[in-house]
DNA sequence: AGTGCTTTTACGGATTCCCGTAAGGAAATG
DNA sequence: CATTTCCTTACGGGAATCCGTAAAAGCACT
């Protein structure tokens, strides 16, 4: 089993199942951290002192205080701990269901599994992380209702997700074309993107840009 | 201290912790439903068997799953306990952390404490639990930066979410002036429908209805 | 080059939003 | 009862959207 094992959590009322289970299953050395800084550093220092940990068990969302900090969410600890540490395994233990999200966490982030909390996250919790150390891929906990074949989400993609972005923003279509056109993502003219935002609408029945935009809250696509 | 307490929470990672808080406070009765039908169920059995609970710690959220259910959250528990035992006294413990829902919270269903989740939650929960026996009122966790004294988002009333709900679901103005007559709220003219979005967007400071939509998701207003 | 296909961009009319001004009505004041 | 004030509603012009059509550009293939 492993040996190291880093726990990055904000909730103390859920880090504290979590710690459990690690030690339900003899984790000899498990650290805990509150912010996603302190878990970059941990890991750091691990790799510097030859003793790296061998799995890091990150929830996404992060609560913001008073503290200032570089890394604000899950996504971004993760990504930075890809860059000094690309074999580090991960599994990530949140609340997100949302399928587009999950997957990019597989594809974009190499993740090893991914458990949602709920009424029996526990177990589940407990399950992945047995099959993360037999290097079983893309292990989903059983609540999940989608799966890897689902074509529906995957084609909504990050030029349509900027897109979204922006419109939250209160840009006008005019003001989107010339922000594209800055940051040169193409097609940029306002009449493809008019035409794109009518797709969006059309696939989440939206009949405006307002619905539109409260659909894609509603999914966390922004 | 409290004789028998109901908990309402439906993510096991953190129940777990809860009942050790209760536990820790020799709490001789401790009750636990995943759903919220559940507790009232339970709330209801325990009137009738004449042991009713001194305490409900309930969280506001819960997952959907297969199950079909009547009670969808915790402020509907909230209220249908309220209907059945007026004088039960009631917690909250959950992650939201917007002023405007948790004002509401103690103004329209009368909870006693209100505890933030969040990095020191579970000894805020204890304080909580400990001050609302001693009859202490309007309890906040420490963590939440607001007053009951804040003027600003309480004259935002329902009024102003009935209009952010319709444009929200993709209404046109003329569309939530019929809907408003059909449901005898006024005023229900276009142009003062018009002119209160109006307010609503010089008050959070959206350039325009896309952008009101999503700054009233991020708050939780709809 | 030339052909067919797809993607991108351009244009125009209808609808809706946006915003200022003003008319109409109810309650309050003197 | 007249006047003021506040609230609601009406109206109009300009801006942004919605939605269809068509031209232009890019690309694969011959």
């Amino acid at each position: 089993m492993f040996k190291k094992v880093l726990v990055a959590e904000d909730l103390d009322s859920i880090s504290i199942a979590v710690i459990q289970v690690l030690e339900d299953l003899n984790i000899p050395t498990i650290d805990h951290v509150k912010y996603c800084d302190d878990g970059l550093l941990k890991i750091k220092r691990a790799l510097i002192e030859k003793e790296p940990y061998d799995l890091l068990i990150s929830d996404l969302s992060f609560k913001s205080d008073h503290r200032t900090i570089n890394l604000s969410n899950g996504e971004e600890l993760i990504e930075a701990a890809n860059a000094v540490q690309p074999k580090l395994k991960k599994i990530v233990f949140s609340i997100e269901d949302k399928s587009y999200r999950i997957k990019s966490l597989f594809y974009d982030l190499g993740i090893n599994a991914y458990v949602s909390k709920g009424r029996n996250s526990i177990s589940e919790l407990k399950k992945a992380i047995e099959g993360t150390f037999r290097n079983e891929e893309k292990i989903l906990s059983s609540d999940l209702s989608f799966s890897f074949n689902d074509k529906a989400l995957i084609e909504i993609e990050s030029y349509d997700i900027s897109i979204l972005k922006l419109l939250a923003q209160g840009y006008i279509l005019e003001n989107i074309s010339s922000e594209f056109k800055a940051s040169s993502i193409t097609p940029n003219g306002t009449s493809s993107i008019e035409k794109r935002i009518n797709k969006l609408k059309i696939y989440f029945k939206a009949n405006n840009n307002v619905h539109l935009i409260a659909i894609a809250k509603d999914f966390g696509l922004v």
